[in-house]
DNA sequence: ACAAAAGTGTTTGGAGTACACCCATGA
DNA sequence: TCATGGGTGTACTCCAAACACTTTTGT
């Protein structure tokens, strides 16, 4: 118990991390493996860790994307916070803490964010003692994960969605740097679950004065090459 | 230390409650009064609890307002968590909670609540050694206030003035079960720090299908009377 | 030549905004 | 009768939505 003093054993953050890959939304999830009773058990989780006894929830949130990604300067905010007395009611999910925190687990309260990444980074994932994978927000329903995690990332999904529609400039953070029209406008229809008109599209991003267009056209594609653009931070 | 196994001293839930008098949005606070070096201290804080250890947050925020007011079914929303390590730096702050709760306190998470509650029904305030009042929102950045209160409150403002504008159907929580168009356009008018048109706001609300027109008047103004409304729950 | 996506304008309906006068009531 | 707020209609502007064809490029 030699962390007693470091940790905060009673509060964590949890980061449901999304990414987009040119077609789908993503979320990130930490393959989880757990030995019970000789048998390997498999499942995933958020990335998320207990506090530090002198850390800021922010911080905390923070300190974890850049343990897991090796970047700084990732879009986080926070949304809603889990405390369920039951959350922490599966024995399997409190001896896996105890295991790798070495701490006395009872009841944890944790407070989620969010983040939008940059898919296309070349990220190494240093998970804690397993790997990280990026999964179609539609199906995490279907998987099996850690604690109330999939309740984390449903409303995790709603808060994100509301918030690119409030600022859309937000989309920028999950398209790499240089992009196509046609690359935000699937992206905004993947985020808004609609279909929108090319059109229609076209006329509103020209008025967005923090896109600004390149003067370069995307390369490799079978068909007519679209022109490329950037976000200018500074005209939002 | 009796409390040890039925409170959790590591997080609360404060209430930024909010009402409406007719012409300026109040905030809710409750007086605190210190004895500091046989001076006695005052000043406020905002209604709050730590949690008790079987209890959700949610639960915990229900408690704290019933506790209060008596009053169930208040419309409460959980908006943020604030854990900066040093929001326990008062030693004031700390003497007054271990003296409240007979808890050891160290550091404190807390998770904040915004409420919406109509002013005029008639409200017996039971706080905990002390009494309540309704403060104008614009002057509790000139108030001394427990712990980091005031960014908790500044943080509730904000958060509530986005949501009445997402859900307009939430302004009648804060207004009498039967009011005037003209109440509700003050109301929309204080909360949205704008001043709407009389004829253009009465078309607005026209096609709201939740506001019903009731065969009345209201009485004792001294002027022309005007028509009476309510709000249909079942039609939102 | 063909497949596949890029790029480009016009029309229409609905929503928001600006604006001024008469009405009902209590004092 | 006067002071006070209640209640009403029209014109203009702007934004969102519907809708189809030509262009470019790789295979």
């Amino acid at each position: 118990m030699s962390n007693e003093n470091l940790y905060n054993p009673h509060i964590s953050v949890d980061c449901v991390v999304f990414g987009f890959d040119g077609e789908k939304l993503k979320v990130l999830l930490i393959e989880r493996s757990i030995n019970e009773q000789n048998e390997l058990y498999n499942d995933k989780k958020l990335p998320g860790s207990i506090i530090l006894n002198d850390e800021d929830l922010d911080e905390a949130a923070s300190r974890v994307l850049n343990e897991l990604t090796g970047l700084n300067n990732i879009y986080l905010s926070q949304f809603k916070s889990f405390g369920s007395p039951t959350r922490t009611a599966n024995p399997r999910d409190v001896h896996w803490l105890e295991r790798t925190t070495q701490l006395k687990i009872g009841r944890i309260v944790t407070v989620a964010y969010v983040a939008l990444i940059k898919i296309d980074r070349k990220i190494v994932f240093d998970a804690e003692d397993s790997s990280a994978n990026w999964y179609d927000v539609n199906e995490v329903n279907t998987m099996s994960l850690a604690f109330d995690h999939i309740q984390i990332i449903e409303k995790g999904l709603e808060h994100i969605r509301h918030q690119l529609d409030v600022e859309p400039h937000l989309l920028f953070e999950l398209l790499p740097k240089k992009f196509t029209i046609s690359q935000l406008r699937i992206l905004h229809d993947v985020v808004h679950q609609a279909r929108s008109d090319v059109r229609n599209f076209q006329k509103k991003v020209a008025q967005m004065p923090y896109l600004v267009m390149l003067d370069e056209v995307e390369e490799g594609v079978p068909h007519r090459a679209g022109r490329l653009y950037k976000f200018d931070k500074k005209r939002t």
